[in-house]
Formats: C-alpha cells, structure tokens, sequence
DNA sequence: GTCGAGTCTGCAATCGGTTGCAGGTCGTGT
DNA sequence: ACACGACCTGCAACCGATTGCAGACTCGAC
C-alpha cells in the first residue's frame, strides 16, 4: 500500500541504501542525488516504515508515560506536557494509566518496557526498592519524587511551603493546620518537611492532622479535624484536597478566609473557579513533562552521560481568595 | 539483550517456527512440544518484538487517540476508557493532544496514520470534508460527532435535553435560556435542536444567548445576556460553561437555584464539586472511549463487516442543587 | 602513465519474527 | 503389506529498513 524505499530507489534511479542515506545521513550523498532523492520521496509521499527502521536500530522512537490517574487534572497536565515535547522530538508517546494501582505498575511497566525506548514515570505511591528495580532493565524518569540512582524531575516542594507560610505569618496566622496526603507519598513527606521548617523558621506553630486521600472527599474528611485544631489557617496537601476542605467548610456555616484560611498545592484548573478562588501553590504542570522528556531522551542518547540526574522545578504563591487576616479572637500566641 | 525466538526455541529443542505456532495458532501444535515452548518462554521471560511482528502482518498492535485538549475533563475521561479498553486487548495507545487547533489536526492525524492500525479521533470542530478526507486512508472511528460514512460513537443529545427541559418544566420553569457553544460544534447543533424540540413538546420556550467558548470565562461572559432574556432557568453547553455561569451570578448577587436554575452537560468532576452542586445531564464518557476501541478493532478484524457504523450512548440527568422551583414572580406565562 | 586519496554508491547481511510449502511420522483401513 | 490421510514440524522466503564493506570513479600529483 504505502511507498517502500525500494519504490522511491526505483524511481529515483538509485539503490534503496542511497535513499537511506540521502534520508538519514545528508552529508554523505552527492548533492544532486540527494536531490532525486528527496523529489521522488515528495512525489510518493514516502515515509520510513518504524517498525522496520526500529528492528535495526532497536530503537522504536517511542516513549511511555505511567500515571496513576488520567482524569485527575494534575497528571492530565503532566501528560499534556510530556506529549507535547515528545512531538517536537517526533517521538510517539504511549499512554498508560494504572487507575490509582500500584501493584498493576510494575507489571505495566514491564509490558511496556519492551515496546519503546524509556518510560517517564508518575508513581507517588511505589517504594524505592521497587523504583531501583523497575530502572535496572529500563532507562526510567522519574516525576515528582526522587529515588537513588534514578533520573527524575521534581518540585521544591520546600521552597513552595516557605511561600504558603510566609504569607499566611504575614496575615497573622500563628497556628497552621497541615492535611496530608496518603503517608507514603513522597509528597507528602517532603511537604511536611518543610512546612516544619518554614513554621520554625518564621516562629509560627504546624499543627499535622493526619493523612487523607488526595481527594475531594479526603478534604471533606479532614475539614471537621482541622477545626478542632484552633488552627486559623490550613495548609492542604493539594488542590483537590483544598476544595473539599471549602465544601465541608461552608456546610458548618465556616466563613473562608473570615474564619479561617486556606491553602492548596498544585493550582489545577479547578482552583480558580472554587468559592472563594483558592490560594495556592502553583506547580509548573506541563513544564514537569517537558523536562521529563529532555531529560530521558538525552539519556537515551548518551547513557554514560547522567545528565543532572535530576531536575527541580519551583512552585509559585497564587493569591486568591481563600486566605486572609487571621481573625483577632481565634489568634494564638 | 532480550530473549529472542531463537533463544527460546534452542532452549526448547525445537525451530523458531515452531514456537511461533506455539504463541499464536496453539492449536497446531502437539500439546508436549506446546508445554515444552511455554516453559521455555516462560524461563526466559520472553515477549515477541512488536515491531518485528508487524513488519510482516502489517499491523502494529497499536492505535492512536487524538483529543483537543486532554487538560479537560471530558476528553481526559475518554482517554481514560480507551487507555483501559485497549489495555484489555493488549493494543497500546499513542495520545496525541492538538491544543485545540483544529489546524493541525489533519497533518498529526496523518503523521500517526503511518505508526497505527487506526485512529479514535475526537474532533468536534473538523468539518465533515476533513474527516471523509482523512477516513479515505486511515480507519478512523469519530468519538462524539457524526459524518457520512465513517464509524462513531455520539450521544443522544435529544434525549439528553429533553430530560433537561422534562426536569425543568416540572419545577414550574417555562421560559429557558440556551447557552450554546462554539457554533460549528456537532454537539452545539444536537443540543439546541434537542432543546428546540423538547420546549415545544412540553409548552415552554426556548431562549438562545448566543455561542459562547466551552469553557469557564464562556460561561462568566454568557452570565448577564442569560439575565437579560428573563428566563428562570438556563441550559448551558457544558459543565465548564455552567460553572462559570454560576460564578458570575454569584458576583451579581443571584441566587441559584433561588432566582434561576442551571443545568450542565457532562457531568465532570468539577461538577459535584461547584457551589450550588451542578444538576447535569451525565455523558458516560470512559464508556465511550471503551465503545470507540472496539468499533475500531471490530473494523479492523473485518473491515467488511461496517459493523453497526454507529453506536449510541445515553446520558442521565443527575439532579444536584443547581436547580429548583421556578420562581414566582419571574415566571412567564 | 601510475598511484593514491577522496568521494560516492551498491551489494548483501541483518534485525526478529511469520507463514506457505514440503516432508516426516503415525495410525488406520483394506 | 500398502496406501492414504491426519497431524506436526522444519526450511526458507519475506516484511522494510540500516549499515559494514568493497568497488567505481574522479581528480591531482609525481
């Protein structure tokens, strides 16, 4: 059906290793050979057969992306960054999504694994030794956590808690309430971190209220928590988590910010049009995904190289309307 | 590095072709030589080369999605069903995002064309010449939209409405405004030919604002025109287009669903989500993915069989808080 | 005139599977 | 004992590209 090389050899008057080259390797070729060439590729509209190119090479110009979860807006972003980077490197992007199943991971990395060139991996919940194994027979990136010896591309989850707090210590607010997200998320630990730092640093007290699912409902859960801290501020561990906060919030009759403010993580498409707008942390989405796909290709391209072996991306403060003065009768010194 | 057929059939003691009789016609042959391949297969963890494959069947065992934007929900969630379903059939899938501009569309759908068996394409905005062209050499199925001849999956926007309009009328609403969406979109002339013919059936009428963008500043910019036409109640495109209709009549000081109701399509995350939840005519989105997949690979199985050429889905009024008795003084006779 | 270097170009092998065809073995019927 | 069919298995060609190697040709220098 489509045009071979044999097809665009034969009509160039030239052997099908000429057309190759002319394709591949310009400089190589005489130039008014190269010429016929390119012509009978325009007049048959000829493209390279991959399967057939990757058989050789072994390469299959081919990525994967894992990700817990397609339809929640923060993997959706990371994809649509990854996707788009890939297309500018004219490398195909194989979607997978583990529906929110670490254990169906790995072997869904190991199936794919054989099918492209290297993986970028969103996997909050795996541990390192599984990570570790996963990139022994697979070049890997990893987004949004870290694990020894393994590439990857993360936010400055420390620096984004220091912006949160500074502007909720600015407001007044001596006592924060912090929502995590699932325990064993990376996340997690690393946004808890530096909140601790942050309220040391800038004399305010954290008050952790536990680890809920980074949902809507994992928000609506931990709403009734928070209050009984006192706390006249929450940080929450991110958006989704946020808004459902608001939800629960609102049903008690709470007023945000009068009574209490909120902060999320994460700025998802959502925030914005939450009542009140959310104030939050905004990560760098699709960059993520960019720098994922240079990072894996370049090591794809040169192994010894480890490149930076490892990216960070800062978050930025977005002021909305769910934070403000902390209300003179709830401060507490 | 990885296992070939080779291997596997030296460790096995018996020819290359033998074990690919073993993997993919098992029933030719001989059930001790078939355990002796497997368990050689299974020793050596071997998984045949995909592209090695296809170079001689012709097909890749992939196919391509191509949504507008997958950092909206509505196509997020189909990519959701069509990453799961295709899964099922061990067919990857290569997502390809063309950030809404219809423009370039048709050179992406060609570029995967060469690397895919077929094409799920989501293309609300394509006119139907585009997409005959681009069907002409490539199996295509359409998600969510019509055009002759080419195989697809859509929604019963008529039926959908009129559950709308059924819901409203029943609370005492006679006079509905309309929010369209972009005015060349499939679903925007279903729908309001829907609406058109559900308001005359059930005696109301039908007030159109005009086309507005699918999106959330579409639905903020619609708000005071819905005003202006006295209706006690809106029908608005989509659920980002309610969402920010809801937003801006908070800012006005209405009261939803107290002085007008408003009713969404999609039933998106977001939506259980808004303040007042959103009432919504529910599309099963990952549901359409999932028949997309296996129109497409029904077609390619047998492209004779034109199989059904068409499948239908239903959608389902999900009543939340956005909707309620019309009131008094505004309505119109 | 010969030699050498430099520049293309073509031959043929190769990647890892699949499949038409031929051949071998075995059992059964006559 | 022979013929025949059924049932398996192996040989070898093939899919469409890439690439090491060698041959051809040009040009300049000695």
């Amino acid at each position: 059906m489509a045009a071979t090389i044999r097809d665009v050899a034969r009509l160039a008057g030239v052997s099908p290793s000429t057309v190759s080259r002319a394709i591949s390797l310009p400089g190589m070729v005489n130039a008014t050979t190269r010429a016929r060439v390119t012509a009978a590729v325009e007049q048959l509209g000829y493209e390279p057969n991959r399967a057939a190119r990757g058989l050789i090479t072994g390469r299959t110009g081919t990525i994967g992306l894992v990700v817990p979860d397609l339809a929640n807006p923060f993997f959706a972003s990371i994809t649509k960054g990854v996707q788009a980077r890939a297309r500018q490197h004219d490398v195909a992007v194989f979607v997978a999504d583990t529906d929110e199943d670490p254990a169906a991971e790995a072997g869904l990395v190991r199936a794919l694994s054989k099918q492209v060139d290297g993986i970028v991996l969103c996997s909050p919940r795996a541990t390192d030794d599984e990570l570790t194994a996963i990139a022994q027979d697979t070049t890997v990136v990893l987004v949004n956590r870290t694990a020894e010896g393994i590439l990857g591309i993360t936010y400055d989850n420390e620096d984004g808690m220091r912006q949160a707090v500074a502007h909720l210590v600015a407001l007044g607010h001596r006592r924060i309430a912090w929502v995590g997200g699932p325990a064993t998320s990376w996340s997690t630990q690393h946004r808890g971190l530096g909140l601790r730092n942050a309220v040391e640093e800038l004399r305010a007290r954290l008050v952790p209220v536990g680890n809920f699912a980074p949902t809507y409902e994992g928000g609506m859960a931990a709403a009734d928590q928070v209050l009984a801290t006192r706390a006249t501020a929450v940080v929450a561990y991110n958006d989704l988590v946020a808004i459902g906060l608001l939800a629960r919030l609102h049903a008690r009759g709470i007023s945000v910010p009068g009574d209490l403010s909120v902060v999320g993580v994460d700025d998802i498409t959502m925030s914005r049009m939450a009542r009140p707008a959310l104030t939050t942390v905004r990560l760098p989405k699709q960059e993520a995904g960019r720098i994922a796909v240079e990072l894996l290709l370049a090591m794809l391209d040169d192994p010894e190289s480890s490149v930076g072996t490892q990216g960070t991306l800062h978050g930025e403060l977005i002021v909305r309307d769910s934070t403000g003065p902390a209300p003179y009768n709830r401060k507490v010194p």
